[in-house]
DNA sequence: CTAGTTATGGAACGATCATTCAATAAGGAA
DNA sequence: TTCCTTATTGAATGATCGTTCCATAACTAG
């Protein structure tokens, strides 16, 4: 009954996210939003409300597929601890390029409530998962069984941010893998 | 010969360092400036360039400071270890004021060559001394001797990050203690 | 084919951005 | 005092900011 949108809102976020995660959100234009999305600037107001909205949805998708890529990455292996190692990784890996998460509260803080709500969310679901992953590692014996779960995945999360700012600081590849080793050798 | 300037240029620094820890570089206004560091534009412009060697300036005098702050902390107690102890400790104290050298590499990454020059400085100065320490805590047989002290020094400041940002997102303070603990756990 | 509804593209909005100009003020050297 | 130099102040610069208005395009239900 109407004129269908030429575009699909999940692409032009994917675009809109790139744009986020390498110049931040005070750093990013609206011009540069439309040059990336490649739609018109109206169709970016009457689909994410403004410049705030857009970034709030992008945060939260960022978020939730990041979230999905640890959790896949602990589904690995036979061994609880493979996977864990699996999703060390990962982030490893992939520290070359800018976190939208980890970006987003080194600017903004804890000043913006929806970004807040989309990070308990996530944090919920990603801590949930290694509490798990843990708790089987160290009944398997490969953690070490005094410590509480819920710390160590508090540590994982704060160990992930400081092998990504140490890549966005220009860290080698090689020292990255040495961060992400003596994150497993903490637990043990 | 001439007129005096009517303030302290390391003041006025100081109060745009409050400024820059807390907005960012692109979220903080030429404004927000002069009226934090209680000084008129003009003045501003003709002590420091433009508003990014203003914050080139900040980020420079933050990095020595923070530096400085942490070669002092290294040398506390008798043992090595213990002054390893304090450095973690420190920043695990101050975590809840956010970091201008974690933000500034969150927000610009390497694309300020005059950024990374400053951030070059600091971590050799910091690393040397931690490199220092942490050889000597192992001679003491406090740290395991099979680590490669420089990888070590890599390990602290990313950690240092981590704790950082997990302290700019809402982390208790009970989390950030365990993870300074965590942190030393990680290297016996 | 027509009427109704929404998407699109471009020009335009006021506000704020970083920066500078011009005029005045303040001190030291003569 | 008088001159010279620099600091300060406030207004003004053009550019860009996020956002909106408006006319047109595209599609569907009737």
């Amino acid at each position: 009954m109407a004129r269908p949108k030429s575009f699909d809102d999940d692409v032009a976020l994917d675009a809109a996210i790139g744009v986020f995660r390498e110049h931040g959100y005070e750093g990013t234009s609206a011009q540069m939003l439309v040059d990336a999305m490649g739609i018109g600037r109206q169709s970016l107001y009457n689909s994410f409300g403004d410049k705030a909205g857009l970034y709030s949805a992008a945060v939260r998708r960022y978020a939730i597929a990041e979230t999905h890529a640890h959790r896949e990455a602990l589904r690995t292996g036979n061994r609880a601890i493979e996977g864990i190692c699996a999703m060390v990784d990962r982030v490893v890996r992939e520290a070359g390029r800018p976190c939208l998460g980890v970006n987003s509260i080194a600017e903004l803080g804890t000043s913006w409530p929806a970004l807040n709500e989309i990070r308990a969310a996530a944090d919920l679901s990603l801590r949930t998962a290694i509490v798990a992953q843990v708790a089987a590692a160290q009944a398997e014996g490969d953690i070490a069984a005094d410590l509480d779960p819920d710390v160590i995945a508090t540590w994982f999360v704060a160990s992930f941010a400081g092998t990504r700012i140490a890549a966005r600081g220009g860290a080698s590849p090689e020292h990255l893998t040495s961060l992400g080793e003596l994150t497993l050798r903490a637990l043990r």
